[in-house]
DNA sequence: ATCATTAATTGATACAAATCAATTAATTAG
DNA sequence: CTAATTAATTGATTTGTATCAATTAATGAT
């Protein structure tokens, strides 16, 4: 880890960065301006791991560049990968209870921004929008959870890997922008049934070249939707949609 | 389902319900007494189904009495409990994002007391308090939900049912109160891998009598503690505790 | 460009827990 | 109190996925 002074130039881009994220909407700018005064910015680097505890960590942390998961691990060294973070998503582990800890594996090196609990309680005492916003972010956050285990526990093997396909597709555009170790974990299963189900999934016309996929129609992975999940799809409750 | 009108009586009973829950912790009388005016009392009966979606269920329920489960369900009919509530637990699916549903499946005759969206967005705007309290309820259910991960995903069926069974413990005194069907399937198993994960920890020390738990010696379900849960239990980082 | 390293795939086997089937125990209703 | 119903347990079998092992593909460094 290495903490960051930052220059003029470099503070701006943060600025810039911040103003962008939903939890800051609708907050004015010279409240925003004082409370970004406060900002930490920190660096790590591929490879490390960092316990993320309720005592030296209680910060509110943006992804501003990079990519790393959020695991529990065991004894056997098993581990659940809670969530992939990579750049724009927000991380609040000042909202862990006491004695909760989480770590973060860094699978790139990555830049995050972060702001003191002290400060963050300060702008939620102050400014009613943002604790709205904050209400907002906790909520979606115990929602993911809930479609998390959902998939974990619901889910067969080639039902997890084709929902994670079918997201791609609303995000990005049809391709893997993640090791495909790293998805596997996110999913729990491992590299070997991963890899597998892949293959399985040409059976339902979906191809895969290394990062590539590949559909023999569009909706070949809308078998693989719900509700929640499709309610970010572009196509969403119109005539093609499953849910229409 | 069924409206209750709320006679004097009973009104005084939910409001001291209510004054208990911490939700409404440090919040004044006057503040309090006016909101709890706008409360409705809605009851279920034992084997009803209620779908919790964010249209028709934008409310803030409190679990005044009875028993249910929060379930997701799929084609299958396989379903996940993502959690089994009783007395005095709160749920919000005020929170929940649109198109997101869970079941609601009533196991005992159950009184719930709920606040509308709009009244407790209210109370939101009106009390920084409350909102705070909002707040710590959103971050609690964040964290239950990581730590319900981590129990499907990282611990064997035995693990599982001494990780119950230790919870149990430190709640209330070494007996069951729920059907063991409805904890197996909490725990994402089938009642006949809960039974025998039961019969497993004869090993241990640990004898199940029909609903009574008897130990060996009073740390025998220690080893299935970890900090967080081992942070309510009344030995904890006490000498005899295993994290002291 | 070539070598070294890590990631991904493929095949063979093992194993934990689900399923299926039957019995016994515990509740609930009359 | 007894019969009926539901819950829990126990045994036999199946099954999906992890594990182990080996190979091939992709990426990164010199």
């Amino acid at each position: 880890m290495r903490r960051m002074p930052a220059n003029k130039d470099s503070a701006n881009n943060y600025f810039d960065f911040l103003s962008n994220q939903s939890i800051f909407a609708n907050i004015s700018t010279t409240d925003l301006d004082k409370f970004f005064g406060s900002m930490q910015v920190v660096q790590y680097q591929k490879d490390e791991t960092v316990i993320f505890d309720a005592e030296e960590h209680a910060n509110l942390y943006f992804a501003y560049e990079g990519l790393f998961k959020l695991t529990q691990f065991d004894q056997r060294g098993d581990e659940l990968v809670l969530r992939i973070i990579d750049q724009n998503d927000v991380i609040s582990p000042m909202h862990f209870l006491p004695h909760y800890n989480i770590a973060a594996k860094f699978v790139k090196d990555t830049t995050l921004i972060c702001f003191s609990k002290n400060k963050v309680n300060d702008l939620i005492a102050k400014n009613h929008q943002f604790s709205m916003n904050v209400i907002q972010l906790l909520a979606k956050s115990t929602q993911e959870l809930m479609q998390f285990s959902e998939m974990l526990q619901l889910k067969t093997t080639r039902e997890k890997v084709g929902w994670y396909l079918l997201r791609t597709k609303i995000n990005n555009n049809l391709e893997f922008v993640h090791p495909k170790r790293l998805i596997a974990a996110y999913l729990g299963m491992t590299p070997e049934s991963f890899s597998r189900a892949l293959t399985d999934l040409k059976n339902d016309g979906i191809f895969i070249n290394n990062k590539e996929i590949q559909l023999e129609s569009d909706d070949k992975l809308c078998q693989y939707c719900d509700k929640t999940t499709g309610a970010d799809c572009n196509l969403f409750q119109t005539q093609q949609c499953a849910h229409h």
